[in-house]
DNA sequence: GCGTACACGGAGGCTCCCTCCGGTAAGCTC
DNA sequence: GAGCTTACCGGAGGGAGCCTCCGTGTACGC
């Protein structure tokens, strides 16, 4: 994305920046659906100006989530060093699915991004997540705390349901812990 | 809901028949978030109607829905006698799960339902959903195959994670089975 | 048959999505 | 530093949806 960034006017990278960085605070109070006009209104420029740095609404979304990748890198980390093998898939996918839930809606464009066979903006956002479950699983299932049938993609999947059950109805709600609970017995191995 | 039938006149109880009947295709076609004003239109009658017979989406929906509950009452009663007890839990909550996703994106406010403590319309539809759940988890405990310390609104809120797997993104795609693998394996007892 | 209360439906205000185009100024050249 | 080119800006505007209000019409009790 970006393309060569040489060949861009400072006003309009200046603009683009800020466009992000508002887009970031809407959609994390108001959710993916937030108002596009009300991000460009906020950032003090037209309408055009946003859907020309932005033709659609994945497309803001997929900048945005960059910005927060590092984040998930960190946590990566973070996860290797400090935990144990036999909890560190949990401990990835918790944080898989956090990162999910912070924009409230953005799992099922992930989700939809997750299924298509073209690389759509949000879908290369998704690929390092994958390939980073696809390293804690491949660990898991070697100590032997996971079963060797279940995918990486699957897992994917089913953090973006939880994320979707914790941000579905009422917030504040420990819907989604059941389910979790439900869904780790489910691909651990042995017992 | 309805309150005193016999209060309402031919033609409102006419219009209200005909919105719903109307709705039901649209929502079956276009989800949940199809256009109230393209109902009212199909019908033949003004927004104002609409308005007046349903409030809101959701009073929409809850109709639409009531309408549905014979198929699965139907269902239930095929599971209690068609499917093993071993197996019976699994079928019940696919019936669930297709339930809950015949309407794309109906399982969203029915989540919402299921979690507000006040009796929303969505949430007395799915009471009856949840108590036929109970039925069957409690039956497969004491046969052994369910374990003890899952409840009926965790297995609920499974299906409708379910749902929203599979009618999120491409149409088409198979992206809940793997998940749904994993939740059997995590509810069922036993090695 | 008549009167009234109930129900109808469309106009209209609001928001949002997205496009198009005239104007503006950034940045290169000399 | 002046001037030109062209990338970029931003707002007007059409289309759609949500929902409300109110003047009109009509079903039904008497």
């Amino acid at each position: 994305m970006a393309s060569t960034d040489r060949a861009m006017r400072a006003d309009a990278r200046k603009n683009r920046d800020l466009l992000i960085a508002v887009a970031r605070e809407h959609v994390r109070r108001h959710g993916v659906t937030t108002s596009l006009e009300a991000i460009a209104r906020d950032a003090g420029v037209g309408p055009g100006t946003l859907y020309r740095h932005f033709p659609d609404r994945e497309c803001l979304l997929a900048e945005v989530l960059r910005l927060e990748s590092d984040e998930l890198d960190e946590a990566r980390d973070r996860v290797a060093r400090e935990v144990d093998v036999a909890r560190r898939l949990d401990a990835w996918l918790g944080e898989v699915e956090q990162h999910m839930a912070t924009y409230r809606g953005l799992s099922g464009p992930l989700v939809g991004a997750l299924e298509g066979a073209e690389p759509t903006p949000l879908g290369l956002a998704c690929q390092e997540m994958i390939a980073t479950t696809e390293r804690f699983l491949a660990e898991a299932q070697e100590a032997g705390v996971a079963r060797t049938d279940v995918t990486a993609h699957d897992l994917v999947g089913c953090a973006a349901m939880l994320a979707w059950l914790g941000s579905t109805g009422p917030a504040g709600t420990r819907q989604a812990d059941g389910a979790r609970d439900i869904l780790r017995h489910g691909y651990r191995a042995g017992a």
